[in-house]
DNA sequence: CTGAAAGCGCTTACAG
DNA sequence: CTGAAAGCGCTTACAG
């Protein structure tokens, strides 16, 4: 007993193709009566489209792409559930595609425009200028998500990092603190170098002394350096451009002898599960990954539906800072 | 100008479709130098065949579907790399669908059907009779990921969990540890049921009292409880079905004045990234999550290529102790 | 409101 | 080794 073809509906039901077809896809123009028939026998022979049949006859697939970088990290789990469950909402299924190319290597993106979604999710950590002449030449709409498009024509929906690395340092300022330190990535994230920015206006603004570090992400390279900077003496306040390297830091810190929060103080900026496990918890900026899956997969929806009314916003989700046992 | 077709292809290199269809398909039919000539032009034109209309014509869509629980875990995401590695060597593409039903509610099901997989990979935490009935039906062939299968009809990819708590348990005894307490979760995932079956049958191999308690996963439940049974006293020993448990238990009593690993000893059951960041580091066994997926994909593929010469197996990764600062 | 028919872009026996 | 033709399971103008 195979799957049900629309055939078998239409025959059972006593009425032709196109008329199921309608009934599932406009079941306005259906007679009530027949459309109750019709969706009856749907149900009870457990009838569901082909999904390749109809991408192909309707030129819409409802699905759309995710493209994430390779690198596994641990906020795509919580991204990926935030999309997902606005998928389920509007109808559109996901297919998944890794990149580990920063310039969105042509290859993958054409398997991506090959595999005909209806809308892209680009959830890169870089957007080169490379990555933007392929989205010029996509057909169909493409959001960015937790990064802001840095043109008009890309809709995106992220936070405001300069802003909020701005109003923690200031905040840390204003609580009488004047050594400062920021600890960013070697390489340059676009994100990061928001929150340096943000973080850089602030101390200018008090007339303090910007002291930033660059570390790689890797735990092996980064303690070695970590406790190299802490043996030449500590500042009052450590903001941390990741939540797992401020956890590294704090640790070989207190390791040393220094009390966390009476000695130094520690700020991630990310709010990961790593945070209320680090001993003491990590006062953390609050980033609101699902929230941001959500509302992009969201945008993207209205943007394939109808092209041409709505236009590609570029959306900001609110941050918070969560206070906790790492700072007074 | 749009994405070329298999007819501008055709047209281009003067010859019929099925040729340019065969080029891709079953190059071996086509001679060599029209080959190399139909290959170049699709190069130029930059053609990527529509995976609907390949789909639907072929009744195979180099699609593979990956089913997970919707509880977004950090894990999820270092899966996944590994089954993408593994399915761009294959040719395979992902579709993602989550599913919040442990009886793999039909609904979702029917839409992983619909969707025109070529098979699926399973990444339910349970496994139900209803789950099996489901996949009975299932006219592709199915793998669970980082489970073993019950029944032998189905392809599965794990770790023996008995075997390594077994071990890990006797280890610890052999050390001259005889106070070893097991924390599992209290729902009763397949997973933590055969840790806990592991580290019972050590015990009394050993003549010892198996001492468990169950937990909830949710850190604010499980701290008040945590902190209760530590006031009763600690064990020299704690084995701890997550590590992000693990490293709770190991916080509060620290916090309570015990000495790590002196007065107590801590061992998780992930190795997930938490372990690294816990002060001291926590001993773990190592459970592969990349490899599981790699493989699981890998197992899969050969499944769908000739679905009777080859047998689904259950496959077993090997795991290993990383010993860390928290045990002696 | 409904049906007959064309067509979406491919693949694959079947001939030759 | 290659081409003409049927067909995959749908959708959607076009008539009526």
């Amino acid at each position: 007993m195979n799957q049900a073809k629309i055939y078998d509906i239409a025959g059972a039901a006593g009425v032709s193709l196109a008329t199921v077809s309608r009934v599932l896809n406009h079941p306005e123009k259906v007679k009530e009566s027949t459309r109750k028939r019709v969706l009856k026998i749907i149900k009870e022979m457990g009838y569901k489209p082909n999904a390749n049949a109809r991408g192909l006859a309707s030129r819409r697939s409802t699905t759309v792409a995710i493209v994430i970088p390779q690198i596994s990290r641990a906020s795509v789990a919580e991204m990926i559930a935030g999309i997902d469950d606005s998928a389920k909402k509007f109808g559109y299924t996901i297919r998944l595609f890794t990149n580990n190319d920063p310039n969105l290597a042509s290859e993958v993106w054409s398997e991506v425009i090959a595999s005909s979604v209806d809308g892209i999710l680009l959830m890169n950590d870089e957007i080169t200028k490379e990555t933007i002449e392929h989205i010029r030449n996509t057909p169909v709409p493409v959001v960015f998500v937790n990064q802001i498009s840095p043109t008009e024509e890309f809709g995106s929906v992220g936070i405001d990092y300069e802003k909020c690395a701005y109003d923690i340092t200031k905040e840390m300022i204003s609580r009488g603190n004047k050594d400062i330190m920021f600890i960013s990535t070697e390489h340059k994230y676009t994100v990061n170098e928001l929150k340096e920015k943000g973080y850089r206006r602030a101390m200018e603004e008090a007339g303090l002394d910007a002291n930033i570090v660059r570390s790689s992400g890797d735990l092996s390279i980064n303690e070695p350096q970590f406790t190299e900077i802490i043996e030449e003496g500590i500042p009052e306040v450590v903001l941390v451009v990741r939540d797992s390297m401020a956890i590294s830091f704090m640790n070989i810190a207190m390791n040393k002898g220094y009390k966390v929060p009476d000695d130094l103080q520690v700020i991630g900026f990310q709010n990961t599960r790593y945070a209320v496990l680090s001993n003491p918890k990590l006062t953390c900026v609050e980033t609101p990954i699902y929230e941001i899956g959500n509302k992009a997969m969201a945008h993207l929806t209205e943007l394939m539906k109808n092209e041409d009314e709505k236009q590609p916003a570029n959306l900001q989700v609110d941050y918070q800072v969560i206070w906790r046992g790492s700072t007074k």
